[in-house]
DNA sequence: AAAATTACTTACTTGTAGGTAAGTAAGCAA
DNA sequence: TTGCTTACTTACCTACAAGTAAGTAATTTT
């Protein structure tokens, strides 16, 4: 079954947002799914591999996001973005970006490349949509858009890390005050 | 010499910003300081508790910049502040709390405890720093002081983080759009 | 019906991780 | 001078990591 195959991905992702992409080892993914750890290099030939894998989904599920939310207004487009991560606060889950990016260092530079495309690509939108968005009068922010995109998707990736360590409330408390900002 | 065990917390503290306290290993110790694995263990008999010393230590380095900190102004305060991020950021460095929140799941509980102290500190002194500054009219923000401090706290960490990840130009962008939102 | 491909498993290798037991040279203390 | 402590080293252990070679049952293609 192809299923198998998309069975690795999914756990790889949680283990990478939940434990971090040198914490977690091809037990934590074969114990679960009950297949043996060459099941996995079968897929997968190497750990970066699979860590690439991981990324390539989550930008395509951005790609697909950015098509839906563009039939909204700005600052719609934005409350969605944020609904996201308020989603994986809920779970426990930090962000790719938040897993990945403390780690970079160690990371095989195949996986570098893709982490800074993700990030990339993150930014654009976010860029764009406040940009757009201020045009419109739907938001309200001084400076360049792209440094106060920064600020946001900064804010989005730590609320998450700090939401783990001192309290689910505090993604919360995060998003109000930087919605209130901007609107 | 007490020396060697002072050199082998502040090359745990290098290893942990700037590989993560899982990727690292004793290892990447006993080779640069030309000690065996052994020596780490007499001074630090396991893992975690070379983790705690560097968490405490940090904490330290806290408690001396609050107290040398508090004879300027808040504004100064605050720039004070982020200018310890900014000499980091130069380093390629991340701070502590970006490292160890990502990897905190996989944290021994003894460790746990050490960063969420070690985040609340932080914390509180930022809270108070806007708080006590809003006062005297040298900040001007909207919303819960407390509230502030997480958005500039988590702007701080992350812009390490994406800093390593999109080019270290981010850090000042970061920085400068920040005071100038506040001052 | 034969050959090739798919989706794995079994059984293994090599490397490295954290950790430990026992020893030792040097210094200090009684 | 004997004994204790400090600051290590040598030599080792167990566990587990990623990865691989070879085999196999089931399906698909020719």
């Amino acid at each position: 079954m192809q299923d198998t195959k998309e069975r690795i991905i999914e756990l790889a992702d949680r283990l990478i947002r939940t434990r971090g992409f040198n914490a977690f080892s091809y037990k934590d993914i074969s114990d679960p799914l009950e297949i043996r750890n060459a099941a996995i290099h079968y897929y997968f030939p190497s750990k970066t591999d699979l860590g690439i894998a991981v990324i390539n989904q989550e930008i395509e599920k951005l790609a697909i996001n950015k098509l839906y939310w563009a039939t909204f207004p700005e600052n719609e487009q934005l409350r969605l973005f944020f609904d996201v991560f308020y989603q994986r606060s809920k779970q426990g889950f930090i962000c790719l970006m938040g897993s990945l990016s403390p780690d970079y260092e160690t990371l095989p530079a195949a996986m570098q490349e893709k982490v800074q495309h993700m990030s990339e690509d993150v930014l654009e939108w976010v860029t764009l949509c406040l940009e757009n968005g201020r045009k419109k009068q739907l938001f309200h922010f001084k400076g360049d858009a792209y440094d106060r995109a920064l600020l946001v998707v900064s804010n989005m990736l730590s609320s998450l890390l700090l939401a783990r360590v001192m309290g689910k409330e505090v993604f919360e408390k995060m998003s109000n005050q930087l919605l209130n900002d901007l609107l």
